[in-house]
DNA sequence: TTCCGACAGTGGGGTCGCAAT
DNA sequence: ATTGCGACCCCACTATCGGAA
């Protein structure tokens, strides 16, 4: 298949906003894909590369290319010049990338470069990702979506069963099974603003105590043990004190969801910079262990002794979870009838944060494991804590937001009577409040450089935020952890804003 | 007819590893 | 030795579509 007919239809997929127009689309391109092509036009459609991240990013692919004529690239050929690209490596390597690039967007067309800039930097913003494609693969073959939906969330890939799926017809679906050691796409959680609503939602449930650190899925098959994160990267290697505590075990083949988190000597958790820092070394992790030990704490699981526990409730997953694991190994928690009961869930949650974690998950005890979903049966609840900052700059959005100022500066008030920016945020606007502050900003311009617009420090603007963390890139040597705007404060003036002080004394366990 | 679940988009900060400088 | 880039951890929130209620 020629590239120009993705590139068509993933253009004509963008330009509708009717998910019904673009599942037709795709469902269209994926029946006159040859059974080679399956493999890569499926993911390409789904703004994904096969062969994952290449390496190349803005820096590789800023220089325009002269683009061709007429278009004469295939699919398949593709591929190849971007595995090519993928093997890359050592000394003298960017400048490879950036000849292969070259060669690449020199053989496309226009319409074909804009494609594959897309793919290479991840960003085809067409307004559909695996969810669309997989119903188009539904439409395309007959088979149910549903079904499709839950083999691909079981294979943890769009890719494998795609192929099988257009190989062999849906029968094939039967064959995605929840196996140990072929990681599976893990649950999510919505929020709840406070404990109370988020029982009041749920019913009888359990509460569990939230910790700040890296999911993790553990497989377990004997004397094999695989470690895989949220988005099902491989981190094994990175981790022998979690393959060894798997191995210790009673049980021989388990799947089990978890966290994994450094502790300190006192057995509070390590701030999540510390633990993301040890879970992402991976050239002396016999240093790093050493350094900074985590600790598997697991809260489900998935499969034992070849019984595929998906579908029990979770408080029968939790039974088995607690017949497999020692206490310390499992999250605290407590379980509640109800509303009626809500105290109690409020109780724990308080001892929850005096112990240092960042809030609990409240899980419905009767749900199933609903594997890539973002269940509504899973609720987590953070304490919110809020600033009035005053707006240093804004950012030109993009996409949808593009000729809006979007992202914001924002900074707290010094001592000294000045300003120190804390960070930026995109987050919390609706489309009348970005109207309006692209305005109200530039009424207060005084510079514009590159894509930022420095404004007259006057607008005080009320910030939720979850945290603050230590920051070597501000000033003030920290930042404030997901930030987003509640609302603008225009009756407040910028002697108002919190200062620095204040922000600090509010989190003792943070310094700069 | 209204409501609500699922999705995609719009980006945030940090850390690590690697190649270039 | 330092710097810059890319990958991948954590993530909040809004707009929109389309099926459920």
């Amino acid at each position: 298949m020629l590239l120009t007919r993705l590139a068509d239809v993933s253009r004509e997929v963008a330009a509708t906003s009717a998910r019904s127009r673009k599942i037709a689309l795709l469902a269209e391109l994926f029946r006159h894909a040859e059974a080679d092509d399956v493999p890569l036009v499926i993911p390409y459609l789904a703004g994904r590369l096969p062969q994952g991240r290449l390496g190349v990013g803005w820096k590789v692919l800023g220089r325009p290319v002269p683009p061709a004529g007429t278009p004469t690239l295939t699919v398949r050929e593709v591929d190849a010049l971007l595995g090519r690209l993928g093997e890359v490596a050592g000394p003298g390597s960017q400048a490879e990338r950036v000849r292969l690039v070259e060669e690449l967007m020199g053989a496309a067309t226009a319409e074909e470069q804009r494609f594959l800039l897309g793919l290479l930097t991840g960003e085809l913003r067409q307004g559909a990702l695996d969810a669309v494609a997989v119903e188009g693969l539904a439409q395309a073959t007959g088979a149910p979506a549903t079904d499709v939906r839950r083999a691909v969330m079981l294979a943890g890939s769009l890719q494998t069963v795609a192929r099988a799926l257009l190989g062999e017809g849906p029968a094939a679906l039967e064959a995605f099974r929840l196996t140990v050691g072929r990681p599976v796409l893990p649950m999510l959680a919505h929020s709840a603003p406070t404990v109370a609503e988020a029982v009041g939602r749920l019913g009888a449930c359990a509460v569990e105590e939230k910790l700040d650190g890296i999911r993790v899925q553990v497989h377990r098959d004997g004397d094999e043990v695989r470690l895989y994160t949220r988005t099902l990267d491989d981190i094994t290697g990175r981790l022998p004190e979690v393959t060894g505590a798997a191995r210790r075990l009673t049980g021989a083949r388990f799947v089990l969801d978890g966290e994994v988190i450094a502790f300190d000597e006192a057995g509070r958790p390590r701030s999540f910079q510390e633990t993301a820092g040890r879970v992402g070394s991976r050239v002396d992790v016999a240093a790093a262990a050493e350094a900074v030990p985590v600790a598997p704490v697991f809260f489900d699981v998935l499969s034992v002794d070849g019984r595929d526990l998906l579908d029990l409730p979770f408080a029968d997953r939790h039974a088995e979870l607690a017949r497999l694991t020692p206490e310390p190994m499992r999250v605290r928690r407590t379980v509640v009838s109800g509303p009626d009961d809500v105290e109690a869930a409020e109780e724990f949650s308080r001892q929850t944060l005096l112990r240092g974690h960042e809030g609990v998950m409240v899980k419905a005890l009767d749900a199933p494991y609903s594997a890539g979903r973002r269940g509504a049966s899973w609720l987590k609840v953070k304490p919110v804590h809020t600033l009035d900052l005053v707006v240093l700059a804004a950012e030109w959005g993009h996409g949808r937001r593009t000729g809006k100022l979007s992202n914001l500066h924002l900074g707290a008030r010094t001592a000294a009577g000045g300003f120190v920016m804390l960070g930026k945020t995109f987050k919390g606007m609706t489309d009348a409040m970005l109207a309006w502050q692209t305005e109200r900003l530039r009424e207060l311009a005084v510079d514009e450089r590159g894509h930022v617009v420095t404004v007259r420090p006057e607008l005080v603007v009320e910030i939720a935020y979850d945290g603050l963390q230590r920051s070597t890139r501000y000033p003030a040597g920290v930042t404030l952890r997901f930030a987003r705007v509640l609302r603008y404060r225009e009756d407040k003036r910028p002697g108002e804003a919190d200062t620095v002080e204040t922000l600090l004394a509010a989190h003792p366990q943070v310094r700069p």
